[in-house]
DNA sequence: GCTATTAGTTAGGACTCCTAAATAATTCAG
DNA sequence: CTGAATTATTTAGGAGTCCTAACTAATAGC
């Protein structure tokens, strides 16, 4: 018996809305304070760390661009800069002479991983959380980010969601009811990745379905 | 019978930053292509965002820079290009010759309207979660917020918790536990507040008091 | 073999963001 | 009540972000 309860519920949002927005105000400045230190601004020590988490597959100018959300001729000449900071190096393409193949220096693979520290002082808030709200908060979180990448405002986003690997809700167990066939086992909420190596993204259709499943198993809740 | 449960708790936490870093970026992403139809930039929109919400009380150079989290300067100069715009006043202040009093042009306040826009992708990424899936989406939120202000990331947040007119867990009902002297009426978490215009900041040792009980509170959970 | 298309760069301009060094006005101490 | 410290803001200078529009260069399609 509460009083308009729809009414609270859309109040929440506005409230959440508030806090993201506030959450990436201490991202960005966070990232010009760590970074100023050794002459990286946001988006180079952005970019450092995108390379370092694909080091496997080639990543191109287009790549970064995508990544970051800015314009190619932004990312072109942040990688320009970088180039000449001896943090990057630019290979031609094997595949396609038209693309470059981006890579770190030794010196660029340093700065990546010291550049993961900006976060630190949002990563001290987020263990405050307790275990419960962790898992709720990851879970919430994957469905923004879904939501945003349907409206194309971040590019694919490489979580377990959208992947060919993930299964959701098929075992009984409530601790663990999805299942990855990459890694060949069961997964539980807090499992759940949002930005995986292993990604390998599913068709659209299977995509779809995937979602609904997987935003349906909790309506439960 | 979990195995390693305080590992998977710190890998949650890792994904949550990665969540928080794509929603940032999303959110600075969308400010850019909102603000490029009108001319303005993301900082300048958030600043006149943030004049608008403080329409009460006298706004000062510095406050917005605190605000914004960006150094005097930089909030200057953006200030300087607003006027030149017409959609900021510069006056000023009575009460202290050195200091401005910042306020809104007619046309300022319609832009300052539109610049809420902003966050309409994010928006609809939020209303995704369920009703319970908000409340603990925010509680945890108001604790990475109190993180971030005590570790002087961004300034003062205008948010129950800091509130002297907040008080934690007075109530039996658990659907309504918390009691606002300001209202005069017990309060629900999804009406836990981010940024009240009532706020009214309670002394060092009272906000450390509340707090405590705040984040005591939930440990039942 | 042309003509798309695609990858990336250049050019040009407004603005962000910083640090360091002014310029005012206020406050405080003696 | 005056000179020194403090506080609010601006200027100066420089690197870099970020955009749009216009250009190379290489691949792909017909």
């Amino acid at each position: 018996m509460k009083e308009l309860p729809m009414r609270e519920d859309e109040d929440i949002v506005e409230h959440i809305i508030t806090g993201l927005a506030k959450v990436s105000m201490a991202f960005r400045s966070q990232a010009w304070e760590g970074g100023t230190v050794r002459g990286l601004t946001p988006t180079q020590g952005h970019i450092l760390a995108a390379l370092a988490e694909r080091s496997e597959r080639e990543v191109r100018v287009t790549d970064v661009a995508d990544a970051l959300a800015i314009t190619v001729p932004t990312a072109s000449d942040a990688v320009a800069t970088l180039e000449q900071k001896k943090l990057v190096r630019k290979q031609r393409s094997l595949l396609d002479s038209r693309a470059l193949a981006l890579s770190l220096t030794a010196s660029g693979r340093r700065e990546a991983l010291r550049s993961g520290g900006w976060s630190e002082v949002v990563r001290a808030g987020v263990r405050l959380l307790s275990s419960e709200e962790r898992r709720v908060f990851l879970r919430g979180l994957a469905k923004v980010m879904q939501s945003l990448q349907e409206q194309g405002a971040i590019s694919t986003v490489r979580m377990c969601a959208g992947c060919t690997y993930f299964r959701p809700y098929v075992h009984a167990d409530s601790a663990k009811p999805h299942h990855c066939d990459c890694l060949g086992k069961p997964m539980g909420e807090g499992q759940l990745r949002l930005d995986c190596s292993d990604f390998l993204p599913a068709s659209e259709a299977d995509r779809a379905d995937r979602w609904r499943r997987f935003l349906d198993g909790r309506c439960r809740h």
